[in-house]
RNA sequence: GUGGGUGUAGCUCAGCUGGUAGAGCACUGGGUUGUGGUCCCAGGUGUCGCGGGUUCAAGUCCCGUCACUCACCCCA
């Protein structure tokens, strides 16, 4: 008997772990360096919650929850998005009592039964963040930004801001309509008639050519703004601007989830095939009333942790520390060993990342496994050096070695990585 | 849910029209019994995804099945 990881899951192992945790502190430092305070929510909820908050017309409801009754009757859905969740625990536990807006940040993963391709899994994990409490433009651009310049900092050069308005409530019903009136005039397959009467927007930006070929002279939705949604979405553009961000206005741009309403966008990657959306978001006014709670507006985005970094692998970059510790023990004898244990755990409470070798291994397999392990130093420890109450202490990079009291030792290897840091990551 | 492609060593893959299973990388040991990275030598691994069929003989051909993968749909 053996297992696998279940379909379209995958394990985040090394070498490749150390840059999945640097993509992930990347997408988190913008939010945090702008006055959001991090939140967990949990991987399930009520069913109900992801019915009424993502909407019953949307693939994610209708076909890709993973929901299960618990053994307490309780129909549960591993969420399959982050925004429902969040805002369910800023109305349950009144942080919209205090100064308004409320800004979260959050990282987790979300479910959703899929058929996995490239960049597409059953399981996959957001950096996402909520503005809760202001419908003002600026929020919206600020928002924007964090994304923008997380990917800024990551190093990513070829992602494109597509940008749009859904409208609002007052001025999407009749613009829906009037699409509805052209949809119905093509000649469309049954799927797609269907959608025209659920969700017609979506019938936009249907990928097929010969939908798109009938589509030149749909209506769009930005002619059909009412004056506080085209004040708003020009507001947001002027901010955009003013911050240097670079966008693409996309009038047929439509995401997946039935609560967004005015600014929507979207970044997306050329180099990852089909799933070419790493992030994407927009506002959610009325959202929070219709699971129950006050009706305060938002508006926050989502980024795909592993597109992005399938877009990192694609443009070449290297990130994270692929170093597992920067010094290394190598003891020679039974004396020596006993002392290495103490000596590490000094290392350590030092602050310096430290290992030895583990079992035994001779001189020369301890050398090996201190070379894979990206320690800048060695430290050589035999009886005899024990002795005389001394270590060798080598740099690695250059093959420098020299005697060091072994009271000092700490100390000194302190100060050398930290040297060695600032020299290989200068500012 | 629908279509295409691929399953051979830990990893990446070779194996032409059927004839006794291979390379590179990685790993371990040695050359150097107190010194890594380069170099040289040695060493191990295989239910050839699984089941069935054709054949004297199947990694190779046929059928089925499972998994992975890419794409549609949809989305991060």
């Amino acid at each position: 008997m053996s297992f696998q990881a279940p379909k379209g899951t995958y394990d985040i192992v090394p070498p490749a772990s150390s840059a999945w945790l640097a993509v992930r502190e990347a997408l988190a430092l913008p939010p945090r360096l702008s006055g959001y305070d991090y939140v967990e929510t949990p991987m399930f909820e009520d069913t109900a919650l992801f019915v009424r908050g993502v909407g019953e017309s949307t693939d994610v409801v209708n076909k890709e929850m993973y929901t299960f009754d618990d053994r307490g009757g309780r129909s549960l859905t591993l969420r399959p998005e982050g925004t429902a969740g969040v805002l369910r625990a800023v109305v349950e536990r009144g942080l919209h009592r205090g100064q308004l807006p409320v800004k979260v940040w959050y990282v987790g993963p979300n479910f959703r039964y899929e058929q996995p391709q490239s960049g597409r899994y059953r399981q996959h994990t957001q950096v996402g963040v909520e503005t809760i409490g202001s419908d003002d433009p600026a929020l919206d651009a600020e928002v924007i930004w964090l994304a923008v310049e997380a990917h800024r900092r990551i190093g990513l050069t070829k992602v494109r801001l597509l940008l749009n308005s859904l409208g609002c409530r007052d001025c999407r019903p009749a613009y829906r309509e009037l699409l509805q009136d052209f949809l119905r005039g093509l000649d469309l397959d049954e799927d797609t008639r269907r959608r025209v009467e659920i969700n017609p927007m979506r019938v936009l930006d249907d990928k097929r050519a010969e939908v798109q070929a009938q589509l030149t002279n749909a209506p769009l939705i930005t002619d059909h703004l009412c004056g506080a949604c085209k004040e708003h979405h020009d507001e947001v553009r002027a901010y955009l601007s003013d911050l240097g961000v670079h966008w693409e206005d996309n009038p047929r741009l439509v995401r997946g989830m039935d609560y967004y309403v005015r600014t929507t966008f979207e970044f997306v990657h050329d180099g990852l095939g089909a799933q070419s959306s790493i992030g994407g978001g927009g506002r959610y006014d009325g959202l929070m009333a219709t699971i129950g709670g006050p009706d305060l507006g938002g508006v926050g985005f989502g980024l795909g942790l592993d597109r992005t970094i399938l877009a990192v692998e694609a443009e070449g970059l290297t990130v994270g520390d692929r170093s597992r510790c920067d010094v290394y023990v190598v003891p020679l004898g039974a004396a020596a060993r006993r002392r290495t244990v103490t000596l590490l755990r000094d290392l350590r409470q030092a602050g310096v990342r430290s290992d030895t070798a583990y079992g035994g291994q001779g001189l020369k397999g301890a050398m090996k496994a201190a070379d894979r392990s990206g320690a800048a130093f060695a430290v050589v420890l035999g009886d005899r050096d024990l002795e005389q109450q001394t270590a060798q202490v080598k740099d690695l990079r250059s093959g420098d070695q020299q005697a060091v009291p072994l009271d000092e030792v700490v100390q000194r290897l302190v100060q050398a990585v930290q040297t060695q840091t600032t020299k290989e990551n200068p500012g």
